[in-house]
DNA sequence: AATTTAAATCTACACTTGTAGAACTTATCT
DNA sequence: AGATAAGTTCTACAAGTGTAGATTTAAATT
């Protein structure tokens, strides 16, 4: 899974790819020009550098309009791009942005109980190893 | 707090200069060379890119080596790239990042006991709204 | 003072990224 | 079939990034 590093507007059109499952360019830049004003050919140009990085494939079928899907999952992605993203703005420790997200990032109260339980399975193992 | 886009590199440089609360150019080259190998002019160049992006100073004293100092705080710089970090690799929905540090991030009792603790927080504050 | 050394400044360059125009190739619709 | 539309491919380019050599300047040492 040689997850080469994505630039921002890849990682968006990834998104898309992974929202829609597979899609054509223009169906991608549908999506992405409801957002932003960005032209056919500049979406064109990104998908075809995912294609290079070999981040997403062609299927063969279809004659006429090329339909593209990804080949990493979101976890092949975020994984590593959390890592490092850890690394460089916190310095490799990830507890700030643990309480800065948990203290506010819009969450309900079965995101906080869901992440209760996370956190009282790891004292669990916690318990365990010793 | 013009917070404009810093690179990997600048990034680096400024945990250095977070880490000393200020530092000449040799200084943060020597901690980084410890870890890459990278030249001396290299760090400089970055260096200079830091001080025109208005990331940090020159203090003006002491006369033949300069002396820098942070500009910009770790949190002028945290809370916006984790924005655009969540948004980018999670398409804008930080509870799967909250979940995965959560649950794989290396932490010890007390880390989850004060994490607790702030969820703790956040039910109250949604308890009380309503 | 003359020499060595440390640091600063200047210049350069290849690669990546965002951005798109132009030209060519199918389909599709009268 | 001819014209229009939709899509693909090719080419380009400025800004940003990582990387560093060469040159100049200032400080330290003999």
């Amino acid at each position: 899974m040689k997850t080469r590093k994505l630039s921002d507007f890849e990682l968006e059109v990834l998104q898309q790819l992974w929202r829609l499952e597979q899609a054509t360019t223009p169906e991608v830049h549908k999506q992405i020009a409801a957002k932003r004003d960005v032209k056919y050919s500049t979406v064109r140009t990104i998908v075809d550098r995912l294609e290079q990085k070999g981040a997403i494939e062609r299927l063969p079928q279809a004659g006429r309009a090329v339909v593209f899907r990804p080949l990493l999952s979101r976890k092949d992605v975020s994984l590593p791009m959390t890592r490092r993203f850890v690394d460089r703005v916190f310095g490799g420790d990830s507890r700030p942005l643990l309480s800065h997200l948990l203290g506010n990032e819009p969450l309900n109260t079965e995101d906080l109980d869901y992440l209760e339980s996370v956190i009282a399975r790891r004292k669990k193992d916690l318990a365990d190893d010793d």
